[in-house]
DNA sequence: CTTGGCACTCGCAGACCGAGAGTGCTACCG
DNA sequence: CGGTAGCACTCTCGGTCTGCGAGTGCCAAG
């Protein structure tokens, strides 16, 4: 029994299925890609890969279907990330290139995924504690209300209120605010938190209530993981060409989706992958209304690595290789317009 | 022939309509509501009501359901909003108080009126033409990038980088900073263009070029209409719910909700209208996607007016009065908390 | 190991049919 | 003239049945 032929045949079930969306046969499957044999030698073989979990069949006389575990064979072993061609990686180039801020850079880097594989995309923003700070700047508004604004390295604008004990001091927040920035200027939330302690001490008593409380609060927002964005669109496509590719509603999928918390996990899990692009398919996603899903995400960041991902979701039966390839190609121009802003 | 009695039938079909997603007959609406009269009366007034084209029927012998026009007729005379419970309102009113900043403040408020309506919420950001601008920071990053961040008093914060033709100069901008602040504090876009012009003529020529570009960046960011942002929420529940009260599938529903230009064109309108709450229903929304949904939003502000609009969007066939009565509650709340912030 | 043949299984689509709900019409009543 | 009762009619919905076709698994032969 020839291993190769094995899988090369569920190389092309893969293929089949996800381009028909039909339980693909023994004798279509000759017909359509050359394998030089009969059907009731293909036929053999798939009794095999079924044997081993590759593939199944929904019923007893159609044809099969891969399994989750035929995919991933198929995306670890059979396929190669088909590259995009020239046009259209100029096309995503100047498209992002054309972006005014942060903002618009990670909205049209989201809008790009979903139109390019037809999926759901997603973009998480720049994660603040990996990222430097810039600059931070304390704007009072009214006599107790102290703006605190956090620009980072990447262009993330955070913005904080801060109630204050006693009337504000316009010189004393001026203060602040050059020592604040000579204290943080470049720095990474590891190395801050201990420059941050030190600066309450060079202040004088009577201001340290102050100095601390706005110290605090931006501990605490670059300490809120919680409060790393993510963005999402595309989710028509799920319901236009995806709508028949769930056997059950699409509702599960949707709530999923909304959930921040679910897709934060699976982001951060596949952040510890150690391939460029990182997949997970179906069960593997770990979540129930995401049985029927896949997930193909890569890593973006500036010149000191990777600082978020970016991703497409889509039906376990999607067009793999395309997809890595998007997801990729965003990706790498994303980076390269965050490291030249 | 009895107008009163008609409209009262009209309501009761809308109402059990509503409750009960299916065509209602006159045998079931004399049960459910004691209407005096017997189910051929009904027929009568039922055919009177086909004819005015308030109601229709599906098939030749199935009950009646409600037209657009019927749901206009129910919502402009028929329905009272209901107010919400105590409980309700002060659950409302601290879960938005505890948002830390007005990306917070909006992410809060469109997934509550996700949450009460069981429907998909819209909210608009504050519109930045509308509002007033606190604050102007410049943060040179790079010798020759200026990084310029607008600060309303509604919280919003824009940012947008520059680039300049000569080096720049710490002490030109510092200065530079401080007369903007100067020009613009509290002052809205309307009043502001001539001012920021004039300021221009009060620096050297030298420096004409930077403060020119700067100023322009200030006054494109500002009038960049098509910048307002729209938040949604709880698209899922269009399938939970909803996915049965759509009778082709919801793929062009989700498509037109993803097309901010279709969401922002129906708010502005609904901008115009002069009731508290506006309402949309069905054909209305002028948009073939939106043929089977139904719009309702109002108006949310600080002391001066309404800046911008929050809403909720169901099938047609949704509860009006409770739907009303969610977005205006969350709307009211919304404005007190801006005004106090 | 491969191949051709063959019997078997099973889902699917269409036809058919009875039940039930709801209507419109007509004749009658106060 | 508005309201009522009765009745015949229409139409959808759900269930059952059946033939077709696709596809398989197995076996015996090359």
């Amino acid at each position: 029994m020839s291993d190769d032929r094995r899988l090369d045949v569920l190389r092309a079930i893969v293929e089949d299925y996800v381009a028909t969306r039909e339980p693909v046969g023994s004798r279509a499957l000759v017909e359509r890609h050359m394998l030089g044999v009969s059907p009731a030698t293909i036929r053999n073989d798939m009794a095999a890969l079924e044997e081993a979990g590759y593939i199944a069949q929904p019923h007893t006389s159609a044809g099969r279907v891969p399994t989750d575990k035929g995919y991933r064979v198929f995306v670890d072993r059979l396929s190669t990330v088909k590259p995009l061609s020239a046009p259209e990686r100029r096309a995503i180039g100047s498209f992002l290139e054309d972006a005014v801020d942060l903002d618009d850079v990670v909205d049209r880097s989201v809008r790009l995924i979903a139109q390019l594989t037809q999926q759901v995309a997603v973009v998480q923003y720049p994660s603040l504690r990996r990222s430097a700070l810039r600059h931070i700047e304390l704007v009072p508004v009214g006599p107790r209300h102290l703006l605190v604004v956090l620009i980072t390295d990447t262009g993330r604008v955070e913005q904080r209120t801060l109630e204050t004990d006693a009337e504000l001091d316009e010189l004393l927040v001026a203060r602040l605010r050059v020592q604040l920035n000579v204290c943080v200027a470049g720095r990474r939330l590891s190395e801050l938190t201990g420059a941050l302690d030190t600066l309450t001490a060079a202040f004088e008593p009577v201001h340290v209530s102050l100095v601390a409380s706005v110290v605090t609060i931006i501990e605490e927002t670059l300490a809120q993981e919680s409060e790393e964005r993510v963005v999402l669109a595309g989710t028509a496509n799920l319901a236009r060409v995806g709508g028949a590719d769930f056997v059950g509603t699409l509702g599960p999928v949707l709530e999923a989706l909304e959930e921040q918390v679910v897709l934060m996990r699976l982001l951060s899990e596949m952040a510890e992958d150690e391939a460029t692009v990182s997949v997970r398919i179906g069960r593997e996603t770990q979540h129930a209304g995401l049985l029927e899903t896949s997930f193909v995400t890569t890593g973006y960041g500036d010149e000191h690595g990777a600082i978020a991902r970016v991703g497409s979701i889509g039906p376990t039966r999607m067009d793999y290789p395309g997809t890595m390839a998007a997801v990729r190609a965003v990706a790498r121009y994303l980076t390269r317009i965050l490291a030249g802003s």
